[in-house]
DNA sequence: CTGATTTTGGACTGATCAATACACAACCGG
DNA sequence: CCGGTTGTGTATTGATCAGTCCAAAATCAG
């Protein structure tokens, strides 16, 4: 019943996520949002209720399509040592190519902290989600034998979560590509032997 | 010659500092501004010229006494590896003490990335000054044996850089401190041994 | 005490902010 | 083809934004 929508949702949304993620929360203005996504002012408010409630689906995409590329790596081929050190490489890789506007969840934890709403249950939900995926792929490093013995598989993932942030932050502070994989190296060898 | 300042400019740039660490850059208005630092719209304009120079001002006040701090860890007592944990062991109490607030470089960086101002050229030289310090301190330890030989001090230095700005982020993200610890740890790890 | 100079307080600027109101357009089931 | 329902475009809301203006206040040199 009634008039269908012009637009896709799920389009709207990225186009937004992308606008968020190059500028910024506060700094993306709601016409901004009209702007990148193509909808009036109307369809915006319609649809997405409100400025909030829009970056909190941005920010969800970004994570959802984020966790499931980086779990595809650890679920790919290799030893979990082989598939830990893709996982940095993709982060690299992904930065310079995405042209160092950083992680959008990282951006919106230096931006926002964690804030007491959906926004920030979305940056919890994620780095829960990141923290499980590591330790699972540790703990079957452990058994192939491609990580070192004694290492904590919760504390091997918060250092990999670390890791992966500080190389965000890197991207955002014009650090060569070179460096970063150096970085990345140096990391595996807390890790490896 | 003239009316007096009534204040104290250093203070006023330390006051606006926190406001600006405790809230961002774009979310800090020139409203709160004058409430953190008690001074007049006028005043404030009269002496800092605009919203983005007090910025700028603040920033160079953080890092100016945030590098003063871990100079003086380097140069302290005890071999470089020590002295290198120690620096990752302040950074997380700093963090834990500072209520999860981050660095102001690194939330500075996520939020405004580098921009082609005066403010863009006080993150670089926060981020060259950094990696001198840590490059200097990592030559040392290849001398005095503390650090594993064959470790290339650029390299470190960006991976000790690298480690520093992700535990910032893990505080903001509400790691507890004995993560960050055990993080800082495995950081160390891929040095020594 | 006077005049020059600077700081200060408070009112004010136009622009922009997020969000809403409302008329009209487009589609559905009947 | 029509009534009900939803989407869309435009105009507009009041609030807030960064920044300015100006007159009063405070100090100094003379």
């Amino acid at each position: 019943m009634a008039r269908p929508r012009e637009f896709d949702e799920t389009a709207a949304v990225e186009k937004a996520m992308h606008a968020f993620w190059e500028h910024g929360y506060e700094a993306t203005s709601t016409q901004d949002l009209c702007e990148a996504t193509g909808l009036g002012r109307s369809s915006v408010y319609n649809t997405f209720t409100s400025k909030r409630a829009l970056f909190q689906r941005s920010l969800t995409h970004y994570t959802g399509t984020q966790l499931g590329k980086r779990q595809a790596i650890l679920d790919g081929p290799g030893t979990a040592a082989e598939r830990i050190a893709a996982v940095l490489d993709h982060a690299i890789e992904d930065d310079v190519e995405q042209r160092r506007r950083g992680c959008l969840v990282v951006n919106t934890l230096a931006e926002l902290g964690l804030p007491d709403d959906e926004v920030g249950a979305a940056l919890r939900d994620d780095t829960d989600q990141n923290l499980a995926m590591f330790a699972e792929c540790v703990r079957e490093g452990l058994l192939d034998g491609s990580l070192r013995d004694g290492l904590d598989p919760a504390d091997v993932a918060e250092f990999l979560l670390s890791t992966t942030s500080g190389l965000r932050v890197m991207a955002r502070r014009g650090t060569s590509r070179e460096s970063m994989h150096a970085v990345a190296d140096l990391a595996m060898n807390a890790l490896t032997r």
